[in-house]
DNA sequence: TCTGGGGTCCTAGGACCC
DNA sequence: TCTGGGGTCCTAGGACCC
């Protein structure tokens, strides 16, 4: 049996663990530079504010009700996830964490275990310790264990729901629309629906190679997991741990005009592009850059990429740097409105990993000396703040980042880093 | 006025090889 | 006039996830 861990409302619920003023309140978090909708208590579901709207629409309601409304808070949301995730390995070692809300736990080794009470012991405990609700479904391949924590947190509304047994599974899976099955998204739903096959119970009756024919392999593997044969194991989702790609990227809070202004906002994704490297212990071969101009009531969309090789695999930010610019030069167009860039790293190589070239000769003190000077710029950045030390090809402005005031607009506010900064510590009493 | 930021896997088709 | 059979690698695009 696998068992599957989802905390509730996630971003929202961490907001109110500082802040029990909030609790039963509506209140939602938005996406970064404010767009869209991203969390929201069960409260403002309520009142019938939609996941993943722009927030300027949701603002009527936000407005009415005097939700409360959050900026997002990355910091505090990955330290309380970490801290989910530390309880949940000491019930439980093997653990695969799928996303940061969200863990998978290998219960095989659990035999003889009453799993829904051990469960509801793991809940009980990660609410005790981190104030964070959870909700646990178990099942006997990955997929059930899936669809029992739909059940425990949309229908029955408990902390732990199991469907260890088939007739448990008959039951309940006719109950679940067949696009809230994981691995069925909009368009599978779409054509499943017009194939009669309603519920999560109609696509476990499927013939799988029919399925496998009609859509694809990953569908047909879904239909295999409801039936209850385990396709997805738990190694597949650890080995997701090595990254193939890394995307930086973000819209601007204005649209911007000047190559400069955009070189400005690429030079600083590299250099978070380049921190991640250098924190997975990886170098790239690869680098794609991306702009665009806005994508809605526009007349003309602009969207545009470039990609580029390295001749050695680098985790060199000024060597990012420099690809990237040329390949922004390649792609910028005078006249259009930019609304986002971002670049990709991919084709990514553990850092100790390296071939040599033939005919290009790579000094090795040329490679000594990059390394050097990467480990000197992160041992600035650890000791005087990660502000302290950039490139010249940032620039100082960060026109990118600036926003224009908008008067009209019921401004959102962004929590304290209550766990992670000494200044930010809550104090009691 | 205002629409996020990250990822994964699979497939089809083109370019190329012998 | 007639034009095989078996591969690899890469990329773009579509599907999905949170």
């Amino acid at each position: 049996m696998y068992a599957l861990v989802d905390c509730h409302n996630f971003y929202a619920s961490c907001e109110r663990v500082f802040d029990p003023s909030l609790t039963n309140k509506a209140l939602i978090v938005l996406s970064n530079n404010d767009g869209c909708v991203v969390s929201r208590s069960n409260e403002a579901k309520s009142l019938g504010i939609k996941m993943g709207v722009p927030y300027f629409q949701a603002m009527p309601i936000v407005r009415d009700h005097k939700v409360k409304v959050f900026s997002s808070n990355y910091t505090l949301y990955a330290d309380l996830s970490n801290r989910v995730m530390q309880i949940l390995e000491s019930f439980c070692p093997e653990i695969a964490i799928y996303s940061i809300d969200e863990a998978f736990l290998d219960l095989r080794a659990f035999s003889g275990v009453n799993l829904s009470q051990y469960c509801r012991k793991i809940s009980q405990r990660v609410l005790q310790y981190t104030g964070i609700p959870t909700a646990i479904g178990i099942g006997p391949s990955l997929t059930l264990a899936k669809v029992a924590q739909y059940v425990a947190k949309k229908i029955l509304k408990v902390p732990v729901c199991a469907l260890e047994d088939y007739p448990s599974q008959k039951k309940w899976l006719a109950h679940i629309p067949v696009g809230e099955v994981w691995g069925v998204g909009r368009a599978y739903s779409k054509r499943l629906l017009a194939m009669g096959i309603q519920t999560a119970w109609d696509l476990s009756q499927a013939n799988t190679h029919l399925i496998r024919r009609k859509f694809s392999v990953v569908l047909a593997r879904t239909v295999s997991e409801l039936k209850g044969q385990p396709c997805l194991n738990f190694k597949e989702l650890e080995s997701k741990v090595v990254q193939h790609q890394i995307i930086k990227s973000r819209s601007f809070a204005r649209p911007l005009y000047h190559l400069e202004h955009i070189e400005e906002a690429l030079s600083h994704f590299c250099s978070l592009a380049h921190n991640r490297l250098s924190k997975q212990g990886l170098q790239t071969k690869m680098l794609q850059v991306f702009v665009r101009s806005r994508l809605f009531n526009i007349q003309n969309p602009y969207a545009q990429s470039a990609s580029g090789v390295l001749a050695f695999p680098s985790a060199d930010i000024r060597v990012l740097t420099r690809l990237a610019k040329r390949l922004l030069f390649n792609i910028y167009q005078e006249g259009v409105a930019y609304q986002k860039a971002g670049i990709i790293l991919s084709d990514l190589y553990p850092s100790g990993q390296l071939q040599n070239h033939l005919w290009l000769q790579e000094q090795a003190c040329d490679r000594e000396q990059s390394q050097k000077l990467m480990h000197t710029m992160a041992a600035v950045k650890s000791r005087y703040g990660k502000q302290a030390i950039h490139l010249a090809a940032e620039g100082t402005q960060s026109y990118w980042a600036q926003k224009d005031a908008s008067p009209l607009a019921i401004t959102a506010q962004r929590s304290a880093s209550y766990t992670t900064s000494w200044k930010d510590l809550p104090k009691a009493g």
